[in-house]
DNA sequence: ATGAGCGTTGCAACCGGTTGAATTAAACCG
DNA sequence: CGGTTTAATTCAACCGGTTGCAACGCTCAT
């Protein structure tokens, strides 16, 4: 009944009738045990069905053969993609995924700077998050190999590598393409470019914006900018905002797909037709844009936690890898939400 | 440079002039410390910047202070979001959570009996999957408890607690509402019943599907089913088959919302009119339904994740706890996407 | 003064692996 | 046949905490 006590190397060793360090060397490294003891081993093992206690492993290697995944808000389409090609790529290897999930700004501080502190990983993966100079400072003292993804902080040695997108370059390509279209009058509806959770992609979208704007000669409105929660529903709000203005836009450009689903939402109910009367553009690509047809900038979500976790793999094995920082392209994927402005 | 070796126990001892165990006394059950001691070894801790190691700590212990949660596809919407439940409350534990993402039946295998081994979590949370009798009977031989969430296997004593959704009934009532709104001639597009994964929800609706038509009198017609892989595009070709029948379906009832977007398309694309020429129901209701005005019936994502997560909590504390089967309870959304059905 | 009783603290074993150094046994060589 | 190399294995320390038990110092009652 009662589930036997764990099988221990000790057990093994006895049952074979050799010292547990040979059991040890035998699971690991063969080359410096005999092939018979080896398979003799290996038999007992079998038989007692030994599993080794990682714990124990770990204290005695000194690595906690885990990784630490720090992600805001992972069901967010976007981050939620780039999670899953971090753990597509890290369930081939021998690492354990711990996640730590942050929504509120307090848990941001938490993570950030206890996280690597108690040796619960040997590296960390931080999606969509920019540390401020100080976290980057802690993050340092650690010593742990840390990988932005989607996180910009060249400035400090806390960070070893980061996956990044060019926002900036991102932002006014798109922009460009709306002017291109013939768009003058075009908003911008995106986050609080000012946040706690210190995310920068809506600000660096929107830098890119007023970038394409100037070299176009157009003039760049404040009013032409609304910045809100990160949401479909804020962001509604906002494009509401947008479509009552006197000299509404004839375009809006939305720092998401998510938000850009607010946007189209707004439009309905103002009775605009998209793309006659009003086109949208997003950003990230996500099912939902290709559910609903949404022009709309791609950004290699998946592949950017991929990547990320392959850098930070690289460096687990051979700590003195250079510091790789990697900027993923982007793709305009026009659909049907981006027309020519009317008359 | 180096950041110097970590501080330990035996570090902060000498600092404070007491032994390692007075130390671990202090930082844990104070109640055997004098309070001047207890208070002097905290000043210590704080000023050498002490964090106990996580590991050695567990191997001492016994307890990894980590759940496991095994989930396939979390990028599913419905998924995600019931890991989102569970997250939120471990994050208030003390308990990290070491995530298994399942992509490929084998993995499944792997998961469900290497995991529960390896010493790696003190409980499991098992979300989606119904095991397998034999994989059942392995759970059990590893003696940790292990709750389900929506999965469902109370015959052997290897699950604990499951925290699961009637889906027979769900599908039954949801069949019901559509035969009430005049319809008779209703379709099915689901998951292949028979998968390797062994899904349950999809086939579950189905029954509830059968019964409802059986108490209505309606006979139930082998070619207004369509399983197939679970998916948008999957579901839009099943939907093109029962929208090409000569006598096709009034209205469609889609195993999930991912689905019924899929049937939304073939609608689209077949020239149909939701839901003057067509109604579509899908089921669990995730943001694409409130977006795109699905009628649906709404289960309670987030909320069996936190109960998951509040059951296995409360067996680590207390292993003598009872078992509990939860059952939530479902809700039909009616949106814009049924009405009775024309002429 | 003696010893019981209590609150504090130190000691040392232990959790279950890993690993460098020491040891043993076999092999080889002049 | 002694001496040395080499391969295989054991030994014991170690990773960094935790904890039962012993020991210590003190108070208090006898």
């Amino acid at each position: 009944m009662a589930p036997d006590k764990r099988v221990t190397i000790r057990d093994v060793a006895l049952a074979a009738g050799v010292s547990p360090g040979t059991v040890s060397r035998a699971m690991n490294d063969s080359s410096l045990v005999n092939e018979d003891t080896h398979r003799r081993i290996m038999r007992v093992v079998e038989e007692l069905d030994y599993t080794p206690n990682v714990v124990a492993r770990r204290l005695s290697l000194g690595k906690t053969l885990a990784v630490g995944v720090i992600v805001p808000f992972f069901t967010r389409p976007s981050v939620s993609e780039r999670l899953n090609g971090v753990v597509s790529l890290l369930a081939t290897s021998q690492y354990d995924l711990v996640i730590h999930n942050i929504e509120a700004p307090e848990q941001r501080v938490t993570c950030l700077t206890e996280i690597p502190f108690n040796e619960q990983a040997d590296g960390i993966l931080s999606i969509s998050l920019t540390p401020t100079d100080a976290e980057a400072e802690r993050l340092a003292q650690a010593g742990l190999p840390v990988v932005l993804i989607d996180g910009d902080h060249r400035a400090l040695k806390g960070v070893h590598h980061q996956v990044t997108v060019d926002d900036v370059a991102g932002g006014e390509a798109t922009t460009r393409y709306l002017i291109e279209l013939g768009h003058t009058k075009i908003g911008f509806v995106g986050d609080y470019h000012d946040n706690p959770f210190n995310f920068t992609s809506s600000r660096d979208r929107y830098v890119g914006y007023q970038r394409a704007l100037w070299e176009a000669d157009i003039p760049v409105r404040a009013e032409y900018l609304e910045e809100n929660q990160h949401g479909r529903r804020p962001a509604r709000e906002s494009a509401r905002n947008l479509l009552a203005l006197t000299d509404r836009p004839t375009a809006i450009f939305a720092a998401s797909d998510t938000q850009a689903v607010g946007v189209l939402e707004a439009a309905r109910e103002a009775g605009l037709t998209v793309p006659d009367d009003l086109s949208v553009v997003g950003y990230d690509d996500v099912e939902i844009a290709d559910i609903l047809g949404l022009t709309t900038r791609r950004q290699l979500l998946f592949e950017s936690g991929r990547r990320g976790v392959e850098l930070l793999l690289q460096t687990l094995e051979n700590p003195g890898t250079e510091r790789v920082f990697d900027t993923l392209p982007t793709e305009l994927i026009v659909r049907e939400t981006t027309a020519p402005p009317q008359g």
